[in-house]
DNA sequence: TATAAGATTTACT
DNA sequence: GTAAATCTTATAT
């Protein structure tokens, strides 16, 4: 059920992006679990991506976790306040990213209401930075294996059907000129259980 | 040391 | 639609 170490060395960083869909995204933070469908996520593809933050190979100790082998979280603050959440792809020394944007709830729905501070379902993860918050992910956790027992992938054999996903440009980096309309955002059109 | 800007969210007009 | 909140990091003195 958890995704093994091989599943994040694909070099494709863009393929993978898409392929997360449907996953299931699982913290176990203060002793509380929390988990989600992803729905929504990003490609950011190594030094050569004006989007990354690694673009043009900038080392430093913000970006170091994006050069370890896949399998590890990149996790950053964002405007002062949002810790954003990614999953490090590809063999070690090439700092490519998939950025979770949004889950739909499974399991410890309560934490995360307490967490965020509000009870509408459809609206507790359906932003990078709000996931964060409703999962317990800080960015001091940067880093971490995604093979621990803190934050890790399942697989529970949800398959997104052909027509269900939407592919787009990314979201606010209009900073990364021409590759800013590049199509790294896959979204699964889910149907939400209510 | 100082400054600017950011892979966002929220509230308000 | 626009703006404020808020602080680390990168880059430049």
């Amino acid at each position: 059920m958890r995704l093994s170490q091989d599943h994040y060395l694909d070099d494709d960083v863009v393929h993978l992006a898409k392929w997360f869909l449907g996953k299931i995204l699982v913290s176990n933070i203060d002793g509380q679990i929390c988990s989600g469908i992803i729905i929504e996520t990003e490609a950011y593809a190594g030094i050569t991506d004006k989007a990354s933050h690694a673009y043009g190979d900038r080392k430093s100790t913000r970006t170091d976790p994006m050069y370890l082998m896949g399998g590890h979280a990149y996790i950053y603050l964002i405007y002062g306040m949002y810790s954003l959440f990614n999953i490090v792809t590809g063999p070690a020394g090439e700092p490519h990213a998939v950025l979770i944007r949004a889950l739909w709830p499974l399991e410890g729905i309560k934490t995360m209401e307490r967490r965020r501070g509000i009870k509408t379902l459809n609206k507790l993860c359906d932003g990078p930075g709000k996931l964060s918050k409703a999962l317990g992910i800080h960015y001091s956790l940067s880093g971490e294996s995604l093979l621990g027992d803190r934050i890790w992938l399942e697989d529970r054999g949800i398959e997104p059907e052909t027509g269900s996903i939407s592919i787009g440009p990314r979201i606010n980096i209009d900073y990364a000129e021409e590759d800013a309309s590049q199509p790294y955002r896959f979204l699964y059109k889910h149907q939400p259980i209510t």
